[in-house]
RNA sequence: CGACCAGGUUGGACAGUCGCGGCCGGGUCCCCAACGGGACCCGGGUGAGGAAAGUCCGGGCUCCACAGGGUAAGGAUAACGGGUAACGCCCGCCGGGGGUGACCCCAGGACAAGUGCAACAGAGAGAUGUAGCCGGUUUUACCGGUCAUAGUGAAAAAGUGCGGUAAGAGCGCACUCGCCUCAUGGGAACAUUGGGGUGCUGUAAACUCUAUCCGGAGCAACGCCGUGGAGGGACAUAUGGUUGACCCGACCGUCCCGGGGAGGCGGCUUGAUUUUGUGAGCAAUUGCAAAACUAGAUAGAUGACUGUCAAAACAGAACCCGGCUUAUAGACCUGUGUCAGUAU
RNA sequence: GGCCCUGUGGUGCAGUCGGUUAGCACGCCAGCCUGGCCCGCUGGAGGUCGACGGUUCGAGUCCGUUCGGGGUCG
């Protein structure tokens, strides 16, 4: 990935909930711009989603989501996403679509 | 052939395109006086489990000054013999229970040291006398004897038969049963037969007793570096404090108020390790030899898409080991294993 | 990751030492009261005691395993 980097303190996602954020049925999706060249980005599985490894997989496909897309992002925004319960069963195609959406309600695409 | 039993192995495969965490090698750039450090790129190789889970036991390791002695409390374990670093685990064996059988299951010490409890029912629950039976008398009743029979209960004074008696009773005898003890066999639990004694309810996952064991807390332990910073006050050498129950012993500054910070590195993987061969042992296990290095993250690395086969479970390391328990689709292997039927 | 606490009607709680019937408050239902409602009075329903197994004559209670919920750490 080229300009993008894991968000690791837990201040700013603190900081980024309370911000407006879009969701839909699949996702929650909070940003705020940085003044970086950088985006930083979390992602958060709760443990209401279910075990370990329900949640590893969730996790790791967000992760897949932005990577294979981070072309289409623009740089300088701090982003958080939240997974929902609908995200444990729902095909790899769906999700990609719901994230892209919310990136757009944001302002955050090129 | 079918239905099982026991033990063990495995835990999706292959190909392609992107992608991630350590490690090793190389290159470019940057910082530094130097040692070195950082970023990016290329190549190689490596990267979750049998339960990684539950956190139910046992250790290693770290800190509590040392982890020393004693006392009491508290907790744990429980036939016997062995294995192990240790265990509540494993193996063998004994006893008991289940199954036609291969085999499987059992917290399995002591109520005959003491105490407690045993509701309801019942006369009576660890000691008794309701009905009944028998005898006597002052005969619609009372006194004495008795517990075989009846009834109650989870449990009722060891069972059956004969004798005996007014009626009865281990009161006596024979056989059986239980317990204690001696002899015999066995390494022991224990077993069998014989001799002697005895007839004692159940419950210890009730208190308790006996034997053995246990100091406490945990890697968010703990150590180091950096950043930040502001210190101030009180008491003071023993009638004080620390040692996370107490005593001995040992050690010595202690306490209070306020402010700030909370980022990084180590611990972090070579170990009671794994594999193979061989010796000992019924086995658990272990001696010797050779070879191998097999995740080390830190918001936490294994994914996405396509094709073929298969349709496929339970499930994701976080200091590390040995067990136990729980979840689990399918496939495979072993057995002079079992049962029933058929065929020969 | 470690260490603790806790599960009883719809909700919040009792249940002492194992002993016959699991109790209380609010809520729910029916009746009475009222022209009608509230209040009040009377009666009633509702529990595999989180699950499974064990000890015992007998378990909500004792023991083991397991599932769910909650707290805490520097």
């Amino acid at each position: 990935m080229k300009f993008s980097k894991s968000l690791k303190l837990n201040h700013i996602f603190r900081r980024l909930y309370h911000t407006n954020g879009q969701a839909n049925g699949y996702l929650v999706l909070y940003a705020r711009p940085n003044r970086s060249a950088t985006n930083r980005v979390g992602i958060t599985v709760g443990k209401k989603l279910g075990k370990a490894v329900v949640r590893n997989r969730v996790r790791r496909r967000l992760r897949e989501i932005y990577r294979c897309n981070e072309h289409r992002f623009a740089p300088g925004w701090d982003i958080v996403v939240v997974a929902r319960s609908r995200c444990i069963s729902a095909d790899f195609g769906k999700l990609t679509d719901a994230y892209l959406a919310l990136a757009e309600k944001l302002g955050i695409l090129q």
